[in-house]
DNA sequence: CATGAATGAGAGTTCATTCAT
DNA sequence: AATGAATGAACTCTCATTCAT
């Protein structure tokens, strides 16, 4: 396999006119890469063909090729880029003794992944709908990512429990039943037409109930 | 196209001849269910070609569409059956304002759900994994069959927020949330190897939590 | 990679219909073996197409890769079928030391190399020329195939010298020569356009060119 | 097509400018000539793309059909050129009848075949593996120079026979005897790992074989 | 009813060549 | 003159489905 160098970076030595060439492959390579992610995120996996995503992105064949090693391997870009830019934001939480008061802090735990999420509907489509059983590969990203989020969320409830607010629950179990609920609240929002929903204000709903529970 | 009628009826005029017949046919279509279950299951939708599950059935390649119309037709009849089995399953619940305790018949539906899916992990991927992303009519399907559940959990939190048991929340988003939890649950045994875990345990705690809190 | 079975053999267990079904798969590969011989030995190897195969065999594009492999594999099929040839040919030959007078045997082993290529000249074609750069394991097939003729021509020289009737010549540098001479004039003939030429009559000029030398 | 001419000589009215950059421009094809060569001789004309010639010449894609109109033209410029080189060396030998003795001359005949293929191993590689079974053009080409290499040969045997120094044997076929030991070890030579091999002393073999023949 | 050989549309990928910079 | 990104025709191979036996 001659590897196509997925290569973004401008090689180094740059006179003007490198650099100006440089920026220019990262841009078309942007193009396709949301192209892509359109035709991905609406018909699916399978039933995209390569020659739809090079439509939608008003390139020739082989130039698909030439920023990409297959449909296989840009798939695995875009979903990349959504596991990243969650963790990105995910990451920056202060979990110190000294932070936010704890519940500000699992607030913001799952408002930022609602927002990693909401930010591109389609990526998020991939996420949740495309990537499932594509291949082993993609479903231990999938599987890292959950693991990732879920342990952020077992760190917070841990954290609670030692100052005292939270009650002597399991936090892991806990953990996965608060990241189901937000995977389910994520599923309702992609099939609904509008991103008018409030994501802040879902927080609040998902964050009250978790912690409250339904009881009287 | 419809030609090859997916028919399990014996044909009418039934002497012992077709009536025998009948049934041979009844058997070998569940024959050919069950491998096409199995192998779906393994290797996802995608993966698996009809060379795999006349294989897995040891049946001829003609035969195959003796018996389903296409590939995607058995994929949809399988899907059917698990949504069909669950469906008996919560349809039983009595939640009439004499019935059992509000508790109980909520942990009960949590529990039929779960059991449902553990009778056969096998169908419970092919719903929760295989069956995501692969095209509208099944969507629609899964759709449907997720609000059905929320239909049950809505309606049983209503219930108890009727008789005072539950507090003034939000029954639908609630009824998500606890749907989310279940699924993701699910979703983490299929990932185990082995079905070690108690389901009536596993109910009690995702009932627990959801009924509590997590709050002190 | 699916293995398409090269099979010729009928399966066991025949009842007629099996055994015949079974004959008309070999015949059918056969045609197909004929006609990739006949549009490889033409055009040469990378100039044929499978589209070219299977339009000179009549059949589906489907139905080429249902009897071979690849476009490779049949080609490496039908060199085989050549070498085996010339092989089974050349092994016949009695080398004893009661056999036939020296002359006679090593104008045996000439006349038959020349015999096995004229029974088909394209099959002589692709092993002349189609054959030659085209893949590793190919280039080993000719060199292990030259230097069987090779090794019966030095044997053949090596019992000449023993019986008195070979000059204290290398025998193994002769044996080179000698079949240097043979394939020349193999590849006079292809490029001839009839197969007018007497085999018979061509050996004994090489034997008695090679016996004798130039010299008065 | 023709637009990129193979040009080599400087254009007209040259001052010193033009002279200069002429050198360069032949000085660059040159080595784009000998990359071309050393990838066809390693991997084998289809097996070598353009981008590994451009690679191992170190120019850009573009650059590469400035000086060759295709790889198909570069290849039959490297293949006249070692052609062109063997007339060259054939060409020079005096076969008048107060020429050297017949032995030498027809050993000079020889001799320098093998020099000319000594001399580039790659080149021999091309002429005889690479360039087998190409394209017609190549082939006639090939045939050409056989010819031209047989004419020589016959008419030093002609020459032999008339000084009475070769015995009433056909000319015209044992010149293509001789041809075919020749080729038959260049082969060999070609397939061995050193030029450890010592020409001169291959041609006496040869001549002296196909002088003598083998028998006592 | 059962078989499995035959089908052919359609997929992903390659690579010699062009052309704007 | 030199560049290298862009091109797109052409390739091999797959696999769901059909149909003669």
């Amino acid at each position: 396999m001659t590897t196509a160098q997925a290569n973004t970076d401008p090689k180094p030595g740059g006179d003007g006119r490198t650099v100006r060439a440089a920026r220019k492959r990262a841009q078309r390579r942007q193009t396709v890469l949301d192209a892509a992610l359109r035709v991905f995120s609406e018909k699916g996996y399978h039933q995209t063909r390569v020659a739809d995503i090079i439509e939608e992105a008003s390139i020739a064949r082989g130039t698909f090729y030439l920023y990409f090693d297959s449909k296989h391997a840009i798939f695995h870009e875009l979903l990349d880029m959504l596991l990243e830019r969650v963790d990105e934001n995910v990451e920056g939480i202060d979990l110190g003794p000294d932070a936010a008061p704890f519940r500000d802090q699992l607030l913001e735990v799952v408002k930022r992944i609602l927002i990693a999420f909401r930010e591109d509907r389609a990526l998020a489509k991939l996420v949740l709908r495309e990537a499932v059983g594509l291949d082993e590969e993609i479903d231990e990203k999938l599987n890292a990512f959950n693991a990732q989020l879920h342990g952020w969320l077992t760190l917070s409830l841990t954290r609670g429990q030692e100052i005292g607010l939270i009650r002597p629950i399991d936090p892991e179990l806990t953990a996965w039943c608060i990241l189901g609920s937000v995977r389910q609240f994520l599923q309702l929002v992609l099939d609904r037409p509008d991103d008018e929903l409030d994501l802040d204000h879902l927080s609040e709903v998902i964050l009250d109930y978790n912690l409250q529970g339904v009881r009287l």
